[in-house]
DNA sequence: ACCGTATGCCAACAACTGTTGACATGCAAT
DNA sequence: ATTGCATGTCAACAGTTGTTGGCATACGGT
């Protein structure tokens, strides 16, 4: 609010910023939030730890920073309806095998009440916002979401957090054949079969 | 392994111990390992912090005491196969909602390595094994009992720890029925459907 | 009644945390 | 060249953490 997105002259201190984020994005994936402290991440990036402080302002705003991110859903309604499942599962495992972001949002959500509050507000909104557009009844509609939200979760949980053998090793196309039609039933069924 | 459960003379301060537990098992689950710090469960509990330690040795010794749970699956052989899916969600949300000792864990796991240890132990042993009852393939065995721990956890995580509000505010009924046909599919089906 | 021991509390330690302010340094505009 | 500001370093703060040892007390067996 107090400086906005002007133009601004690009700053000479972006490069450690980025650095700073990059570093705050693996210490937050790997240890969580409250492990993850600022004076590793001030290390990592190879600066000092007020400068952390300068620039995020504290703790909090620095993981805000740092969990910023987009689903980057596709266009769902240019998808063939009874492929949906499958292409959500795949965009899914491939979003969060590249960015390690989701990963720092998943494991801090479990502790920090803000955390948890943010991944509300993307599977709230913008999951339920995708299949918003071919649903009517609403109170169904956010059933659905809650419902793929819980399978897609409980993927990344396993996979990325707890790290289950079964679930590292199995190969992301086999996956994607077994996951693919739950979410497909999830979006696209009825409770009762 | 160094005091064996012997018919020891039920000590006085059992009261005591039973009660830093409670408090314990309280904290954890609503904070997380390392926001549940040995002075607030002391202070639940109405004891001094000094009293944790020697009864549990360190936090990580409480912990271990705290975490200590069994899934009491039921045997899987005795029900009729179609069955098997809205049967172990039901058994796991009722056993969810009864004990807080595995939302305790559930959030310990993201953050603390040796919840994340327990946690792997826990499914891969006592799940797989209820699983690999019916099945002979045991990579494919081993597959099924990930995929059901990927929805059963996906579950846990959206109603109780993220508290996404369609995943909280849906009756444990009708969660069964959209549920427990995911899980029979991920036991007795195949990956191509 | 006496004594050993289990139980409990108190105070303190050392390490670590987020955070702050003072001070140096170097770039850029006048 | 000089001024102003952004960038960066250093040291320290106040609070919290897990953990420890010493000391009182009250129970239970003799």
């Amino acid at each position: 609010m107090t400086a906005s997105a002007q133009p601004t002259h690009p700053r000479r201190s972006d490069a450690t910023r980025a650095a700073i984020l990059r570093a705050a994005r693996e210490r937050f994936a790997a240890d969580g939030y409250e492990r993850a402290t600022i004076r590793a991440i001030a290390a990592d990036a190879q600066i000092d730890p007020s400068m952390v402080m300068r620039y995020y302002g504290s703790k909090e705003g620095l993981f805000a920073a740092a969990a910023e991110f987009d689903l980057r859903l596709p266009d769902l309604s240019a998808v063939p309806p009874a492929r949906l499942g499958e292409v959500l599962v795949r965009h899914f495992l491939a979003r969060w095998d590249g960015d390690e972001t989701l990963v720092a949002l998943l494991r801090a959500a479990s502790t920090n009440p803000g955390a948890a509050e943010r991944m509300r507000g993307i599977f709230a909104d913008q999951l339920t916002a995708a299949v918003t557009a071919f649903g009517s009844d609403s109170a169904l509609t956010a059933r659905r979401a809650g419902l793929v939200a819980s399978q897609l979760l409980g993927l990344a949980f396993t996979r990325y957090i707890v790290r289950l053998p079964p679930m590292v090793d199995t190969p992301p196309e086999e996956l994607v054949s077994w996951i693919a039609p739950t979410l497909q039933r999830y979006l696209t069924g009825l409770p009762e079969s």
